[in-house]
DNA sequence: TTTTGTGCAAAGAGTTTGCAACTAG
DNA sequence: CTAGTTGCAAACTCTTTGCACAAAA
């Protein structure tokens, strides 16, 4: 991901943008950023980002598919990039960690159900929350 | 449900926890209701209950297992009576309507998925996001 | 140069809280 | 009587917006 995936979605290249990407790019496991969270990443990095900005470039790379927002319990929104694959969440109920998965029989159930109630389909949001047990 | 099953929670019988039970029982296919909805039913009984109240009341109810609060997207929060029967939702993307469902496959695959991960599951939301078919 | 993006501060939506008055038990 | 409840207004959190300035194409 770089410059050329901004201009394709026709969103100029800039310093905020750029380096918000790397942050998402970066988080390795822990790709599943607040708005709050990538703020205070920039603000480490030291660079003079503004949080109205940071929700901007979110907002907008969302609508360009580069991005899903997903809304936990007590309306937190998470920040990740979209990696294509469509995959749901675990969440740990203590820790707040999330782990990804993705299951082709939910996912076909899922497509059968809005058949069968005569939808068609436009997305949908599946969270597990659950503690992670000790052993 | 009357006041009865208010004092079993521990709960004082009042007029606005009566009333609020009342409209959430009596809403019939329109059941899923956020707070202000409620509240502006309230008064157009004529009741003179503050919003903060129907906030209190809310989040009484759920923590007394009377009602579930639910996350749709863009951080739209919904009441519904909790039934018990641990149903999913099928919403409408154009109308906001909401369809519930009851699928014995997927919720046998969470739980299978919360333990092939070594999770205790304590719950999970699934949202269907889709169009209402014309025909 | 023209268009788009940015920072800041202010505004907005939804929800929670402090407090004095009130009411169910 | 007394602990629990309420209405109101103020506070809070998260997010969006208006606007003058700055930067990309």
């Amino acid at each position: 991901m770089s410059g050329a995936e901004l201009k394709k979605v026709g969103l100029k290249v800039t310093l905020p943008r750029l380096k918000i990407l790397e942050i998402l790019e970066g988080a390795g496991d822990q790709h599943h950023l607040t708005a709050e969270d990538v703020y205070k990443m920039l603000l480490e990095q030291g660079e003079e980002v503004g949080l109205a900005t940071v929700y901007r470039v979110l907002t907008q790379f969302e609508q360009a598919g580069i991005v899903r927002r997903l809304n936990f319990e007590n309306n937190i929104s998470i920040f990740e990039l979209d990696t294509g694959d469509n995959h749901d969440h675990l969440v740990c109920v203590k820790t707040g960690h999330v782990k990804e998965f993705v299951d082709p029989v939910i996912e076909e159930r899922i497509r059968e159900i809005a058949k069968e109630n005569g939808y068609s389909l436009s997305g949908h949001s599946l969270v597990i929350y659950g503690a992670l047990d000790a052993h």
